[in-house]
DNA sequence: ATTCGGATTAGACAAAGTCAAAATTATAAA
DNA sequence: TTTATAATTTTGACTTTGTCTAATCCGAAT
């Protein structure tokens, strides 16, 4: 993810470099996902998507969204106990959490170092670390 | 969470010392939990305790693992998109969970240092931090 | 035009969890 | 002991999130 603008042509050219085949409702998945800033659930994408015309269904919006968490473009964040979010900024960062709103915060990875943490079991590797600081308003 | 061996006596003090009427259905349940070095899903704690003879309820199996999470008895784990498991370690400690087999493992807070964290966004209090790593097979 | 494979769709389905109302149990008071 | 009251449990319907299958559609290349 970045802060350029995105148009169907710049997701497009996103979909090619991470070799997804830009068909018309990847693009306007995409487009939903990194248009917006926040962390959204695959109805809150279905939704978006659709708002204007009917562009894709609930099917294709969890097949794509499974694909673009393989192919490394959207990022998968497992916090609430209802749905799943998926974050657009794939970069190193972590997360608080409003386990009241349900809110979701971007803690950036800058200066954020953890160590001490053990190896991993024999012959496993590291699919990534995450970090939910689970926080509520008051006292 | 301790290695004392636990009857259903103990069990009762336990729920006495938190404030929790200790009924039957609750005694149940807090056995199975504690009994269990694993990370139960509520599915799984259904089973166990009504392994023998039928003893709770669905929703009361759902009603008293809330009630536990309330009153800290057990720490509820979000790691797996499905379900939610419990954790009847309610100590600090992390996890490594393996994200084809659904395996959790307790990583223990002793060494572990987290810093750099930015200060809570104002007027909230932490509920915890949770830190999982996810990891996997291969290759 | 025809074929072939990939992509999309509808709609049925599954799993996890919630909820309201009724039934049960325990507690305490008369 | 009866009665009243509160707490707990249960049933079963329901909701939500996500998956699956089979049919269809689309697009590129013969």
């Amino acid at each position: 993810m970045d802060l350029r603008i995105h148009t169907r042509e710049s997701v497009a050219q996103m979909l090619r470099g991470r070799g997804i085949n830009p068909t018309h409702q990847r693009i306007e998945i995409g487009l939903a996902l990194f248009e917006n800033p926040r962390h959204s659930s695959a109805d809150e994408i279905l939704a978006l998507v659709n708002a204007r015309h009917t562009e894709a269904s609930k099917a294709t919006v969890y097949n794509t969204l499974k694909l673009f968490v393989e192919k490394g473009m959207v990022r998968e964040l497992i916090v609430d106990p209802n749905k799943v979010f998926y974050d657009s900024n794939t970069s190193v960062h972590h997360h608080f959490y409003d386990v009241i709103t349900g809110e979701l915060t971007d803690i950036p990875a800058e200066g954020v170092h953890i160590d001490g943490l053990p190896s991993l079991p024999p012959g496993s590797i590291t699919e990534g670390i995450d970090v939910i600081v689970r926080i509520r308003q008051g006292h």
